[in-house]
DNA sequence: GCCCAGGTATAAA
DNA sequence: TTTATACATGGG
């Protein structure tokens, strides 16, 4: 895996395990928009479009530098999720299955604020309505960068009330929004730690978050902080374990279950007649 | 109008 | 400890 760099951006050749859409459209992030050149983002500060021609990832407007310390981790190219997907096809024929179907996708390293905000926004709620919010919420709060902008930091929404998020159209997140900004902003909740911690406190620290339960901690320290052992259960992963793995529980799953669980998720989302 | 959406807080059994 | 209901909003 070489970089170099275009008149535009950088091409990185020999990337392997990667489908764009798999990965960024697949429901953990919410900011990223397809167009014609491409995927469009923003993280870290920085705004990208990503576009993938067999194994030559090309990215625009990024530089080497850029590759090597933001978008290089940011995608998880350091880890090798071909080895991965042939430890996890040995659990289950269905899992080998899901893996081959998936995998194209990859566990993003998104900003741990970014992503436990957007997951207390996702609850009870849909992927389209919640990329609207979030949105809104960027829009409305963030900072311009380029022709776009950032998400919010939590000190930044910490200075607001819930009914200053009236604009977002969230509803009763609001308040959830809110209180997460201000125990982040504040110190009482502490993202990095959650990297090392044992897997339940790490829990725990996010659930001191009014809006914050099991599955939207999971999510957060799955996506945000990379703690690729979490396993997020929410209604439709209840029933696609009922249903496809009805003698595992997600802790079988062992220490890639999130990556597992994403397979899954895709998998049985692109199948619903699995569950007729 | 009715139902549901990558859930959680709260009250009641 | 487990089970029921409200919660804001918008698309199907």
């Amino acid at each position: 895996m070489d970089c170099i760099k275009t008149d535009i951006g950088v091409k990185i050749s020999g990337v392997k395990d990667l489908d764009l859409a798999q990965t960024l459209d697949c429901g953990q992030s919410f900011r990223w928009v397809e167009n014609d050149s491409g995927f469009y983002g923003i993280a870290f500060e920085r705004e990208v479009v990503m576009r993938l021609e067999g194994t030559d990832l090309y990215i625009d407007n990024c530089d080497e530098k850029d590759f090597e310390i933001i978008w290089k981790d940011y995608l998880d190219l350091n880890l090798d999720y071909g080895k991965i997907r042939k430890e996890l096809s040995e659990l289950h024929p269905i899992l080998k299955e899901a893996g081959e179907y998936a995998s194209g996708i990859r566990i993003l390293r998104q900003e741990p604020w970014e992503a436990l905000c957007t997951f207390i926004i996702s609850q009870n709620n849909n992927i389209k309505r919640i990329k609207g919010i979030v949105a809104r919420l960027c829009e409305s709060f963030g900072d311009r960068v380029g022709s776009g902008y950032s998400f919010p930091t939590a000190e930044r929404l910490a200075e607001l009330t819930p009914d200053d998020l009236a604009p977002l159209r969230a509803g009763f997140r609001n308040k959830y929004i809110i209180d997460a900004a201000r125990k982040v902003a504040g110190g009482e909740v502490n993202l990095e730690k959650c990297r090392a911690l044992p897997y339940d406190e790490a829990r725990s620290e996010l659930m001191k978050i009014k809006g914050v339960g099991v599955k939207v901690a999971d999510c957060a320290l799955l996506f945000g902080l990379h703690r690729i052992e979490a396993f997020p259960v929410d209604v439709w992963m209840k029933r696609a374990l009922e249903k496809l793995f009805p003698d595992m529980t997600p802790s079988d799953f062992g220490e890639y279950a999130g990556i597992a669980q994403q397979y899954i998720f895709h998998y049985s989302r692109m199948h619903p007649e699995l569950f007729n």
